[in-house]
DNA sequence: TATGAATGAGTTTTCATTCAT
DNA sequence: TATGAATGAAAACTCATTCAT
C-alpha cells in the first residue's frame, strides 16, 4: 500500500494509470514526437515516450487525424493561454515578445500539423484558431498602442514573421535549424520593436 | 572503360542522348512530385511520373540527398535566370514583381528542400545560394533607386516575405492552398510597392 | 473464504444467483456466437453478446477449452433431451424427425467444435456422447420396428447423413447457408422415411 | 554460368524465379498452408512456406480472397482432372474409388474454403464446380452401370458422402483426425460398393 | 542500361489476455 | 466480483532498396 497522499504528483511508473491520465500521457508524447520526427511518426514511438502500450495509443486516438487534431488543439490551447497573458502582463512589449516568440517555436516544431488536418479539425480546431486570431490582434494593437511595436506592421502579418522567423527560408538556405530558431525571433523581434 | 574517342566532345549529335534524357525526365519528374508530395514523396511515385522504371531513378540518383540536390540546383537556376531577366527588364517593377512571385512559388512548393540538405549540398548549391542572394540584392535595390520598391524594407527581408506569402501559416491555418498562393503574393507585393 | 453456513445447501432463494446467472449468460452468448462466428469467435464477442465484461468471460472459462466444452456440453443436453422425448413420442416417424432436425442443425451450426476438443472434452463430454448415442440408436430402431424409416439405413449413418445435410459441402459449393438447412434436411428425411 | 540446359526443373534455391514460378510457388504453398492450418493462416507463413518474402505473396495476391480463390480453383482442376481418369479408367470401379477419396481428402483438409468465399469466388469457381459435378455425375452412372456401385445412391449424395467421411462428425464425436480419415473413407467405400 | 519483381525491415493494426480500479 | 482499460505479441500491410532478367 503507498504511504497516504502520496500518489498525486509523482507517477513515477505508474504502470496503468486511469484513462484520463494515460490521455495526457500519450498527447503529450505526441506532441514532443511530431516535433522530433515529424507528422510521420509512428504509433510505437509515442507510445514508447508515453511510456504505454501501443494499443492504448490506438484505443485513446484510432485514427491518426484524431491524434494530430488533439495535439494542434493542445498547442493552439497553449497559445491563447500565452495570448491572455500577454493581455494581462503590465510590460507590453514582453508580453508581446513573450507570445511571438512561442508563435514561432511552436509554428516551426509543427510544421504541416495544420495544414495536414485543414478541414479536418472540425469546430473545435477552427473554434480556437479564431479565438487565438482575435486575441493575437488585440495584443499586437495593444503593444502598438503603447509604442513598443512598430506600427506599419498590420496584425495579420505576425503570424506570417513568425513563420518566417522558424521555417527554413528554403531556396536561398537563409539558416536556420532548431537552435538558430530563437536567435532568428530575436532578429526578426528586434525589426517590430519601435526604436 | 569507354571506347576510344569517346563522347565529351564530339558532335552535338552525339547519338546515346538516353542517358541523359532520362535523367531529365527524373529531374522533371523529382521537381514535380516533391511540390506535390513532399520531400519524402516515393522513388516509386518519381518513377512513375518520369515514365521510367524505380531502377533508372535509382541509377541515376542513387542517393536520396543527391537527387533532391539536382532538384534544388535546378529550381536555383531557374530563380538564378529569373533574377537576371529581372535586372535587364526596363520596367524595374515588373522584373522585381516577377521575380519575387517566381521565389514565392517555388519557396512554397518545395519547402523544406533547402532544409533538407543544408551542409549536404556541396559547393554546387552553396555557389548558387550565393548568386541568387547577389541578384536578389541587386533588383532589389535597383526597384528602389526606380522608386517602385519602399526604401524600408531590407532586400535580405524579401526571401522571408516570400516564405511568408506562400507557406501555409501551421498552427493559425491562415495558409495559402495552390489557389491562394498568387493571391497572397499579390498582397504581400502591393504592400512593398512604393506607393 | 466464504462466510461461515455458506450457501450450497441452503435455501433455494440463496441470494448470490448473481454468478450462476452470469455463467449462464456466457453460456449462451457462446452458443450464439459460435454459431454465429465459428470456434474462434473472440472472448469480446461472445461478452458483447452476453452483456458483460471480457473480464467475467475469463473468470468463468479461464481456458478457452473450458467454454467450448460447455457449449459442447450444453449442445448435448439438449441433444439428450429431443432425444429423450422422440422415444416418448407417440408418433414415432414424428420423434425421429424431429431429433434429425435438431442433430442436423446443431451439427452444421457448430461444425468442428466437438473436433476442436476431442480428447480435451473429458468425461463429462464422453458420457454425454454415448447415451446420446444409445438414445439415437434406440430412436431409430423403434422408427424402424413401426415401418416409418427404412430398414437399410444404419442406425450409426444417421448422424453422418445429419452432419452432411447442413455442413457446406466445402469444395463443390452444394451447401447450405442458414435458408436451406432446412430444405436439405427435409430431403434427407424424405429419403429416409419409408416408402 | 550454369551448365547449360541445367535450369528448368531443378529451381533448388532460385532466389528470384521469375514471375510465374513464383506464383505457382505461392500457390502450392498456400495449399499446403491452408490445409495445415486453415484460412486464417498467415501471409508470413505461406511466404515461409514458398520460399518467398511476404511481400511477393501481397503482389500476387493482394487479397486474401484472390489467394483463396486461386487455391480454390487449383482444387477443383486437380479434382476435375481426376474426374476424368475416372472416365477413362478401363477398372470403373478404381476410377470412382479414387476420385471419392481424393474428393473426402481436399473437402476435409480445406473445410471453410469453398463456403467462405461462395459469392466472392467469381465466374471461374462457378464454371468449375458445375463441370466437376457434371463429371461426378457421370462418373457415378459409369460405375452403377458397370453394377460395381450400389444403385440406390444417387450421384448428388456424393459430395455429401466425402463431407460425412472427413468432416468430424461434430457432435458425436465419431472420429476422425487427419490419419482417420482414409481409414473412414474405405469404411464408406465399402458401403457403396455393390455387395 | 532499363526494368520492375522480389525482398524484408518497419509500420500499422488487431485482439487474446491480464490486471488496476 | 465485475469491469474494461492496458498490454504487447503477432498479423497485416507498405515501401525503400536491391538485383535477376
Amino acid at each position: 500500500m503507498p504511504p497516504v497522499g502520496a500518489s498525486r504528483d509523482e507517477a513515477p511508473k505508474a504502470p496503468r494509470a486511469d484513462a484520463q491520465r494515460n490521455t495526457a500521457l500519450v498527447l503529450a508524447a505526441a506532441r514532443r514526437a511530431v516535433a522530433a520526427h515529424g507528422l510521420t511518426v509512428s504509433y510505437h514511438e509515442i507510445a514508447r515516450l508515453a511510456g504505454v502500450g501501443v494499443g492504448t495509443v490506438y484505443r485513446r486516438f484510432p485514427e491518426r487525424d484524431q491524434l494530430m487534431g488533439a495535439v494542434l488543439i493542445d498547442i493552439l490551447d497553449e497559445l491563447i493561454c500565452e495570448a491572455n497573458q500577454a493581455l494581462d502582463n503590465p510590460d507590453a512589449w514582453a508580453g508581446f515578445r513573450n507570445l511571438f516568440t512561442l508563435l514561432a517555436l511552436r509554428t516551426g516544431e509543427n510544421a504541416g500539423l495544420s495544414d495536414s488536418l485543414d478541414e479536418r479539425g472540425g469546430p473545435q480546431v477552427a473554434q480556437r484558431r479564431s479565438r487565438l486570431l482575435e486575441l493575437l490582434r488585440r495584443a499586437t494593437l495593444r503593444a502598438q498602442q503603447a509604442h513598443v511595436l512598430r506600427d506599419d506592421v498590420a496584425w495579420h502579418d505576425i503570424p506570417f514573421l513568425a513563420q518566417g522567423a522558424t521555417s527554413a527560408v528554403c531556396v536561398l538556405g537563409l539558416h536556420a535549424g532548431p537552435l538558430q530558431a530563437q536567435q532568428a525571433v530575436t532578429v526578426i523581434l528586434d525589426g517590430l520593436r519601435r526604436s
